[in-house]
DNA sequence: AGGTGCAGTGCAACCCGTTGCATAGCTAGG
DNA sequence: CCTAGCTATGCAACGGGTTGCACTGCACCT
């Protein structure tokens, strides 16, 4: 039920087209909640039919016409409805846990090179999100109202790619071969 | 597709029940992969159908029978497959971080309780994760192989939940009014 | 000249997971 | 005595998300 809700959130900063949206969870709120063009078409269009957002069709030249969403009253409504619902604490969910809890079952040095390979992913996303942090926040005691709610979203971001690398960096350490260490 | 895994590395450690998997499930897996019994009947009945594992009927006195599964020689081979494949490094998903982005779009104070909610539910669960690390990890560093394993799967649901924890108190205290400070 | 990549929208099929409900008998507590 | 909760399995329906594909036209690189 989020991605609705998190595309309202997005409308209501600024209007956009499903393509735009895409790109603007890549960079901000799909730290918490991803999701590729085609979810966003269909959501777009079911919550239009809900009357949640209207479209305007925009021409234009050497580009295929796109379709600017806004946000209505309905939706507007709605946002406000879900944001004083209480939502499920969520529980962390990657397959990486899984395949180092059977790791001697299979090809232990593979799962290893695995988690390496994960820390490093990681560690690139930390790197991002960090440049982002320095670029757009230089000041973040001076932040308040949407600003401040955009930072902090963006420390969750950062917090969690930084535990996520230091596990992988423990695990790492844990399981290294004897002569490497 | 990681369920199939997850179930096939618990049964491989033992062999049980749909409901004693759940059951597990809810104390070691599942710091990473969590499932309902719902789903872990029909995927095991799946896995069986593919001859990854087998059942045996047991008889009970006072209590409904039950099906004990087993691991085939099919779904060893399957795992040790899937051990050595690459896996997608995975993003978080977490509505509450969707919320605080659209804080200032409705109740803010409601969502900073939610924040609070959330905090102390995962407070609670680091909590339970260390008591188990407590008793059943005294000295890690004697630790190897598979109990190696599963006391490092264990730390990582601890750092993820230490992690949560410690941003759910940045944003209170950044978002706390400031009489309350 | 040809391939890659971006901008833009969309259909169809599938898989995974959640929710509500049903059944059944035992045990423990108020 | 009755209700709640545990053990144990399962059906049915729905909703959310992923994947593969299709079409168009421009820009850029080799």
């Amino acid at each position: 039920m989020a991605l609705e809700h998190a595309l309202l959130v997005s409308l209501s900063e600024r209007e956009g087209s499903g393509y735009e949206l895409a790109r603007r969870f890549d960079r901000s709120i799909g730290f918490f909640w991803a999701a590729t063009h085609q979810q966003i078409y269909r959501v777009l269009r079911r919550m239009e039919e809900a009357g949640w957002v209207t479209h305007t069709d925009i021409a234009q030249e050497g580009r295929p016409d796109k379709k600017v969403y806004q946000v209505a009253d309905t939706g507007r409504a709605e946002l406000t409805r879900w944001l004083a619902e209480p939502i499920e604490p969520t529980t962390l969910r990657d397959e990486l846990g899984v395949k180092l809890r059977g790791a001697s079952l299979g090809d232990e040095a593979a799962v290893l090179r695995e988690i390496e390979r994960h820390r490093d992913e990681h560690a690139a996303r930390l790197a991002a999100y960090q440049a982002i942090e320095q670029r757009d926040f230089p000041k973040p005691g001076k932040l308040s109202g949407r600003e401040l709610h955009q930072y902090l979203v963006l420390r969750g971001g950062i917090r969690a790619e930084q535990s996520f690398t230091a596990w992988c960096d423990e695990v790492v350490q844990a399981l290294r071969p004897e002569g490497a260490r």
